[in-house]
DNA sequence: GAGTGGTCTAGACCACGAC
DNA sequence: TCGTGGTCTAGACCACTCT
């Protein structure tokens, strides 16, 4: 077949196109976080297209992160990120390196307050909107290690108000997805040095003015907007990172 | 063309065998960093395979950082970072954000010294080998910043051992090149946190004791050796980095 | 206009995973 | 054995860059 029809189109190419009208399709729930999208050779049918293309497509949302491709199985949507990864940033003393280890999670205070200007601006939110504010202290062999502020944007986590904290698990963004819906897809962590205030460094068991890392945290939901604001502290000393560069 | 004798290859795939071999004779040197490489179709036909097939292997060797390539003009073997990047990890007052400042070097002192266990290791070197260690200020606007040791594996730097470290450049990596014809392709950094001693305070003109970000660096060439080992120091407060995940 | 990388096709075969 | 993604082909046309 000819290629003439190309060059119609307006400015993409036409796997770019076919990518974002997946996504599209994904983001409007047609197949639901962990399940099977269509085999390659059925998209590429029905789009009309060769195999090839579809390929490529489907090769922009898998390094999106959107898509997941298992030999012999098929291409999954991505279930979103378990939450687990702070610890990237810290090593802590008596707890294996490499391992996935969870802190455990203990919810000091939950708060309704109206949305500052950031956070209106963040959650894309309209002037005197409300948010969820949470207090969380996180432990390691019942030793505090990272204490944390939260802060949810209320119409989509209604459900968590009023909710029993001390059900809730370690883990949120497991929770975000059970009880709101809402998937992790994508976290923007900004890092920089502080030092604890008197609150603080008694949560933390450390002492007042004791240097401390600051992780801020932006999280994304499959759509790409920002459902999370997270500011952690942890102890400066068992800070510990690793970055590449080309 | 039947596919029949794929088979027969040990273990890899033909775009992952083809890869291989430019690489090699990118490290070879047959084609100097900067260079641009045969077109596509030229190396289809010499390696007698179909365009697409060429077009993965490529494209295995740019996501390695070793090629680049560029529309309509060729695909070129990797120029090496510049060195520069030091600054992603620090923000410092009165210095534009984005730009691109490169701060001002000075060599405080070098030594010839025997190299460590731990040196000898990352170097492959043998014991008993020797390496050359540089003591190293870097300054914005005539403020001291940057406090850094460099140490240098002793055969190959050889070119800068009683060579007038005032001339020297404010990027070394450029000079690497030129001096000692070592192209830095790589670096992995690991971040700590740690306090000045007195001299380290004295070099910066910051108190003993002081709060700083502690940046341990490998620099590795384009055949994958490690050829620097690089531990900076700077204000832990002019910290600030941003990372993602997925 | 000549040369380069980028997109696309239509079809074949290979390797993995589950039944 | 069947369905999935992964590899490979041979050829076409498009878009960018330089002369």
């Amino acid at each position: 077949m000819t290629q003439l029809l190309t060059k119609t189109l307006p400015g993409q190419s036409r796997y770019g196109k076919l990518a974002l009208a997946l996504r599209e399709r994904i983001l409007q729930g047609e197949w639901a976080p962990g399940e099977v999208i269509p085999a390659e050779t059925l998209l590429a049918q029905s789009y009309g297209v060769a195999l090839g293309t579809i390929r490529q497509a489907l090769s922009l949302l898998v390094e999106d992160g959107v898509l997941q491709r298992r030999h012999g199985k098929g291409t999954f949507v991505t279930k979103g990120v378990d939450g687990a990864s702070m610890m990237r940033f810290f090593r802590f003393r008596g707890v294996d390196d490499g391992a996935n280890v969870t802190p455990h999670s203990r919810i000091l205070a939950t708060r309704l307050r109206n949305a500052s200007a950031q956070e209106c601006h963040a959650f894309e939110l309209s002037q005197g909107a409300q948010v969820l504010q949470l207090e969380r202290l996180r432990s390691l062999n019942s030793e505090p290690c990272l204490l944390e502020t939260i802060v949810l944007p209320l119409p989509l986590f209604g459900a968590l108000v009023e909710s029993d904290t001390d059900a809730w698990d370690d883990l949120l963004y497991p929770m975000y997805q059970e009880r709101c819906g809402v998937v992790i897809q994508k976290t923007q962590d900004s890092l920089s040095f502080s030092q604890l205030n008197v609150t603080q460094a008694k949560r933390l068991k450390l002492s007042a003015a004791h240097p401390c890392v600051l992780v801020e945290r932006q999280a994304f939901d499959i759509a790409g907007r920002c459902v999370e604001l997270r500011t952690t502290r942890g102890d400066a000393f068992s800070f510990k990172y690793t970055a590449q560069v080309q």
